[in-house]
DNA sequence: ATGTGTGCAAACGCTTTGCATCGTT
DNA sequence: AACGATGCAAAGCGTTTGCACACAT
């Protein structure tokens, strides 16, 4: 019984991050929040935003917060990549190291202090693929300035 | 005159990516129409957006979307990172090659099809290093969950 | 009993959009 | 003249927050 023991352990915290741990995808919180509705029909959108914002500062979960995108949560927290889908938004997992010296290299190159870095990828899901293959026409772009 | 010609040069346009070009920041879309207001007094701030949006889509500049952070626009497009400080938010850049086949690992690693990826920096700037320097006690976590 | 967590609804911040009008082509 | 661009204000969207009440400790 330390610190930890001032947070509370109620059935809609226990429940979200059960949920979370048993989807196979990177739900938004509105699709967490339908998922958790069967079990809890009374629970609310913003118990949902609070316990995942909770359980992310506590380190239960990752939060997914990908630029432009609904944030999305990961209830596995072993260190990997993402890649998210630009026509449907499904993220998958990215097991590998494609990374090397990146903070390093970046340090000697800058004044700011480097903390963390995120390598984010981008592509389409297995679904996907195949319509984007149809309509994959090039964009010309504007010349005019 | 291909079909560049359906754009066309107004007044704002070419101020909006003046501006831009001539800021060695890189401004959200309310900090460049303060600036750009000083000589279009009557610009409105959802034709920023929408020249923002189009000169990015264009390629003329870059829409630096980072998550959980308003958008920030980088009028210089040659391939370089970006780093943004916890603290202010600021933006910075870092001209590295950081990178090496980090695509084609990925692609190994996943069935998504790979299109982009995006390394992202965060850390602290200049002014804001010396304030957290301060109070950088660690927090402990929550072993509840 | 204490005070954290909840449900509800309203507010928030950034961004987008509908519309009448303007101005570039 | 045609139609893309603008100013204005309202709406949109995901997320956060204030409040009174519930419930875990």
């Amino acid at each position: 019984m330390g610190i930890e023991s001032k947070f509370r352990v109620t059935k809609q915290r226990t429940i979200i991050l059960e949920e979370l741990r048993n989807v196979r995808t990177h739900p938004t919180a509105l699709e967490l929040y339908i998922i958790v509705k069967e079990q809890l029909p009374k629970i609310s959108l913003g118990t949902i935003y609070r316990n995942l914002e909770f359980l992310a500062k506590i380190g239960k979960i990752i939060k997914l917060e990908s630029a432009g995108c609904e944030n999305r949560y990961d209830g596995f927290t072993e260190e990997h990549h993402h890649i998210r889908c630009l026509e449907c938004g499904k993220v998958g997992d990215i097991f590998a190291k494609c990374e090397r010296d990146i903070k390093v290299i970046a340090q000697e190159k800058t004044d700011f202090l480097v903390e963390e870095h995120k390598l984010e990828f981008t592509g389409y899901c297995p679904v996907c693929k195949e319509k984007i293959g149809i309509k994959n026409q090039r964009r010309k772009k504007n010349a005019e300035y």
